[in-house]
DNA sequence: GCGTGTGAACTTCTTCACAGCC
DNA sequence: GGCTGTGAAGAAGTTCACACGC
């Protein structure tokens, strides 16, 4: 295993991956559980790659990072591939997940199930308003901010959600490292500073739209620029694409 | 080599932006918007770049693509960096958006005040589930799927989000494609296949768990296996996990 | 024959460092 | 002096194409 990418924690366990790699493994996996229930036992790189939206050269490179895991002239064992993908990914138990901030969107992430079945148990919600403390949320409780260290201890957590408004954003996160919280999630607009160490993720719904939105525009700008002049308000582009023009 | 990216939209108001260039405008935007919020007429590539959360060289070479924005030895004009990147990003007006699934996580989108600040109007609430419709939520009324030609017709919907089950985002993003729109966020975990012409982003919330899950499972592999047992801090976890300061 | 695994070519993205303008 | 704008270097990621093992 004369490898390039020696880094402090390499090893068989731990091979160094590319950062896109490890951002597409989790799609590999869901992929590979939903062919495991229909039944397939082996896949080809052209079989998975289709199942999880990328081209097969990329999946090939991406699992020969994790070592030998296919057959040539076969394709790859799917329930082998599962349990190789989890393993790097650390999702040999489940992980406790803190949840703080239950307003609108917190309540629904409270209650999303797919945390549940790929890898993860929501352990606790938190919330600084004493209005909602006490209250029952899918079988839990919630609790007061100010318990978070006595929590995070108890139920060793290692990886929070934060769903706060976005004010109470940064405060959450200082008090979640402190009490030694090293991932967050945070779904609040706006950037959280952190120490070195700390991972943060974050998801912003407004920035995906207008990130389409760009796309729109241009596209938009596609069809109209061509026949000359535009008519600002209505678009009379995109009713469909490879059907019937529409009279404009 | 004069890099000349020169599409077929190219123009003053068409610049033919990289993709990791649009995906970061909207944070500057929004830091943007805090900045004027707090009465700075002016910011240097530095100041914004720490509102945004990157470093100011990425920052100054994402502006330059919009042609001349700042002034040399001054900074960027605050109000006038808005309104180019609005301008670019198509939100001169407010889109109108399809939010198709009421369900858990769609009941809290659909009352996401993030949408309604921030360039989108949700102009319409679908569902599959007959005994949903007519049901009111922030003060839009749920309409049945079928319904959508029509819907997106009248309110000239190009953007929609699905917040359904994973087994029904496929069929529904065909009768969203077949009704005209051309851009979908899709928050179910599934892949989904579209024409060309139409953009899908996907968020998938445990995909985001298990990419942290990687890190916190190489973390713990740090802190357990080396003998340089150095702890600086705490936890010892402080260095060297998104940084790039490998040693050889 | 088939399909994986992989060097090599290529593209995209990031960072550096400094010329040029205010 | 200060800060933007940008070529050039470098790093990361993707795609190609084919050798190799089954």
């Amino acid at each position: 295993m004369s490898q390039q990418r020696t880094g402090p924690t390499d090893g068989p366990d731990f091979p160094d991956l590319p950062e896109a790699t490890v951002a597409r493994l989790p799609e590999y996996l869901r992929a590979l559980h939903h062919l495991a229930e229909d039944g397939h036992d082996t896949v080809s790189s052209e079989g998975l790659a289709a199942a999880a939206g990328v081209n097969s050269a990329k999946l090939r490179k991406d699992l020969s990072h994790l070592g030998r895991t296919g057959t040539r002239g076969v394709g790859y064992d799917v329930t082998l591939l599962i349990d190789q993908i989890e393993q790097v990914l650390g999702l040999t138990h489940r992980r406790a997940v803190a949840l703080v901030g239950v307003g609108n969107l917190g309540h629904a992430l409270a209650g999303y199930a797919g945390f549940g079945t790929r890898g993860f148990r929501i352990a606790a919600l938190f919330d600084a308003d004493h209005s909602r403390v006490g209250e029952h949320i899918n079988g839990l409780v919630v609790r007061h901010i100010d318990d978070l260290p006595e929590v995070v201890d108890q139920e060793s957590i290692s990886i929070a959600v934060i769903a706060t408004p976005a004010h109470a954003a940064q405060h959450v996160a200082d008090r979640l490292v402190e009490a030694g919280v090293t991932s967050v999630l945070n779904f609040a607009p706006c950037v959280l500073n952190v120490p070195d160490g700390v991972d943060v993720r974050k998801v912003d719904l407004a920035i995906e739209l207008q990130i389409l939105s760009f796309h729109e525009h241009r596209k938009s700008a596609l069809t109209a620029l061509p026949a000359a002049v535009q008519k600002p308000g209505r678009v009379g582009m995109a009713n469909r694409l490879g059907g019937e023009a529409v009279a404009t």
